[in-house]
DNA sequence: CCAAAAGTGTTCAGGCTACACCCATGT
DNA sequence: ACATGGGTGTAGCCTGAACACTTTTGG
């Protein structure tokens, strides 16, 4: 590394890829942009590093101020720097994913700035700068996550029944599971609390109530545990 | 992203973790630091990254100048953006990982500024910045990758025996594999070709020779092939 | 002929897949 | 009583793990 105290300057942001789940279905927060470049386009909120704070403190604090969410499960993913990929000038952008519970936090898009809104991941509306490329790029390492660490449960309300739980899987996954197996390997696992309560949702059985133990599933990863679908 | 014309802009560099393999154990590149901070001291080779160059050049520019490298496979690790992380100011990293044929490269470390050495990856020396912790995230890294996709070729010569392939696994892994298994496994992938060529290397039977054939591995992934260890 | 690494098959256990019916409830 | 989703067990298959000897060569 050969520094000196002369060197070129970027503009640094963060951009922030958020997910939530809907009714089964994947969604993605989009926010409008009210000025040019690409005004009135969606795209993911976000923007620029401060001196003193770390990337992931500058994602929160955007997700906060753009859309009122904290508390969130941040995870980076990627960092873009294509030359041009800003019309103005050269802007590298370090992007996050995130995961939140939309039963929590639907009411609270929009709080800054323009409006904002949840989009279907798998088909969103244009999108301003590379935003596509970062969701497409999201999306496959949710998918990749979801199959090997048990992050599912960031999507999910705190107490969930096995079919919600299911459900994400097939949504996100894309594919259909066999109930029975499905509930076999989770419960398999020892990572969930049954709980006292059920869940009645309409005229049938009410569903068992389950939440994640974390502290149990750090336990098994000292262990030599490999989570896995 | 409310992007405004006066914002921060923070200093922006690449580093690079550079593996190869040398008689079957894993090592990483390392430069000897000429000037302060932690002068004399071995960091990871990287430097800044230019106002019209991707990242990706950046790093393939750095590890052509400080250690004569070139074509060698690169990937983003993570970027690292911890405030104080560089004692003079902030200094936001983008890392990423390559890795190298050690038989083709392993004369032409140091072109550039000071000493430019292999050293065991698993123990290195004490090193410069956060670059102990980009090294501890570079090898995790390195074998989720092994064993989830068909990289490892990148570390050994074009014409390899299932024996050095073995090895590469064993030492990068930790684990002793079992020959037998190994060896129906890999070749059940039909991601070998079998040369004419053996090895001959002492008073013993040769080897055959295999190269990987990576336009098979593609059409593979298309029809949804899933490779694993 | 001896030493050294290359190469090769079978058995067993455990996990994954496929698959159909009864249960508890609300209306 | 009926409609709706919740909940459960088994049998076949396939994959992964364990394991020892023969082959080819150089010296």
């Amino acid at each position: 590394m050969s520094y000196t105290y002369e060197y070129p300057r970027v503009a640094l942001t963060v951009d922030g890829v958020v997910f939530g789940l809907d009714g089964g279905e994947l969604k993605v927060l989009l926010i409008e942009r009210g000025i040019a470049p690409f005004k009135g386009q969606w795209a993911l909120p976000g923007g620029f590093v401060h001196e003193n704070e770390t990337l992931e403190a500058a994602v929160a604090r955007e997700l906060e101020e753009e859309a009122g969410l904290h508390g969130v499960f941040l995870e980076q993913l990627y960092t873009f720097g294509a030359v041009r990929r800003d019309p103005r000038e050269r802007i590298v952008s370090v992007a996050y994913y995130a995961l939140v519970n939309l039963a929590d936090h639907t009411t609270r898009a929009a709080t800054d700035a323009a409006d904002a809104r949840w989009f279907p991941a798998a088909r969103p509306p244009g999108l301003a700068f590379d935003h596509a490329e970062i969701l497409t790029m999201a999306l496959q390492r949710l998918r990749g996550k979801l199959r090997y660490e048990p992050v599912g449960f960031e999507l999910l309300p705190e107490k969930f029944t096995l079919t919600q739980l299911q459900q994400l899987y097939e949504s996100v996954l894309g594919v259909p599971l066999d109930k029975r197996n499905f509930r076999k390997k989770v419960l398999g696992f020892d990572l969930l609390i049954p709980l006292e309560e059920t869940f009645r949702d309409g005229p049938h059985r009410p569903a068992q109530l389950f939440r994640f133990d974390p502290a149990r599933y750090e336990q098994l990863k000292q262990e030599g545990f490999h989570f896995e679908l």
